[in-house]
DNA sequence: AATAAAATAAACCGTTTGGTTTATTTTATT
DNA sequence: AATAAAATAAACCAAACGGTTTATTTTATT
């Protein structure tokens, strides 16, 4: 069983990640978050010091939404590497896309808005960047350990290459209000997974 | 001849614009204007008349900056368009990299923190956006035109990669506080327009 | 039913925000 | 040198900001 706080601050995390994603750090008041949660300040303050502490529990909320089910993936052991690669991102794909997130990127939003403004978030930008990547590498290390993958690549250059992508696509989407940028773009990863890192 | 307020324009914009590219819009404040320019308020308020509208020329003295040069480029005849089409990409990742943009994109920071917050910051991302890619585009339909590339070709699809690949580099670049990620990508748009554009 | 935990309501705090006003002084322009 | 333009200095504004306090009421827990 939950107790009542651990119960509230669910509540606050889920209603503050959503107003924090949409119109960011600054842009979000406090009020905000008291008419969007329900609740007056007692209630917040009781269950949180401050808005950053709640700005930085809704940061992991949100990220956390965009790995969802990727560690099970990763793990599988019914999966070659390239099935691996490949369905991992369309899987952040998708995860972009659903509901919450909303086809904006926690990751992307954040570096923009907190670099040289919160060095406490930035630092959260940065360690999920680098679990994100170490992520993909792993699946091609493991790739060319199983001769599915050419020895001759360089993991650390796709990884980068595949993020740039998704992240690109993803501005390009917003900004047109179309998800065909980002999904122009997955069509590549695929295209480019199968003509430069599968062993033939 | 200049006069008095259109150099103290100037002053302000360029100075301003600085502030805003590196803090955001909501996180750079008016007394952090006055007291990088030296002016007081009477100095700023006698030649703009509130906030948002130095912060929307400054985004104009931004992006101007990242497509510095690149209109000659195009206009060239004595390139074939292949050679405009990567150098002019590369001219983008230059500009970005120079001193006053350092690194940082304005139509990325600027999407990021003004959607559902600016309304008509908004609306010149998108046009500025727009106008990029229709730049790249009609290089490319050009180079179909001129048989220097594959007819089979969708240049808004091509366009979309690259600016995709740019902006993506650019995070990564940022985030990492490492030019290479942006630097792979642009060697990456190099390799696909040899394989995929190039008419052989 | 008794106790403890959590939330309310409302007043209150100092600070910062963007912006205005007015009278004075400095700087350009002619 | 005279005129007009531009910038200063300083007081002032209302509103919003994040956050605190206190006494009271509601809600869980046992």
């Amino acid at each position: 069983m939950t107790t009542k706080a651990e119960r509230t601050k669910k509540h606050i995390i889920q209603t503050a990640s959503l107003i924090f994603h949409k119109k960011g750090y600054a842009n979000t008041s406090m009020s905000d978050i008291l008419t969007a949660t329900g609740l007056t300040k007692g209630g917040i303050y009781g269950n949180f010091k401050s808005k950053e502490e709640i700005a930085m529990e809704a940061f992991d909320y949100n990220t956390n939404r965009l790995f969802e089910q990727a560690g099970q993936l990763i793990d599988s052991t019914s999966l070659t590497s390239i099935e691996k690669l490949y369905s991992v991102l369309k899987l952040h794909y998708k995860n972009l896309q659903d509901l919450k997130l909303d086809g904006r990127c926690p990751i992307l939003n954040t570096a923009v808005e907190t670099d040289e403004n919160n060095p406490w978030l930035w630092e959260k930008v940065v360690r999920v960047m680098e679990q994100w990547q170490q992520s993909l590498i792993k699946i091609m290390v493991e790739g060319i350990a199983k001769h599915e993958m050419k020895d001759s690549i360089s993991p650390e250059y796709y990884a980068g290459l595949f993020i740039s992508l998704i992240e690109g696509g993803v501005l390009l989407s917003r900004i047109y209000r179309s998800p065909s940028y980002i999904s122009n773009n997955l069509q590549e990863i695929k295209k480019i997974i199968i003509t430069d890192l599968v062993r033939s």
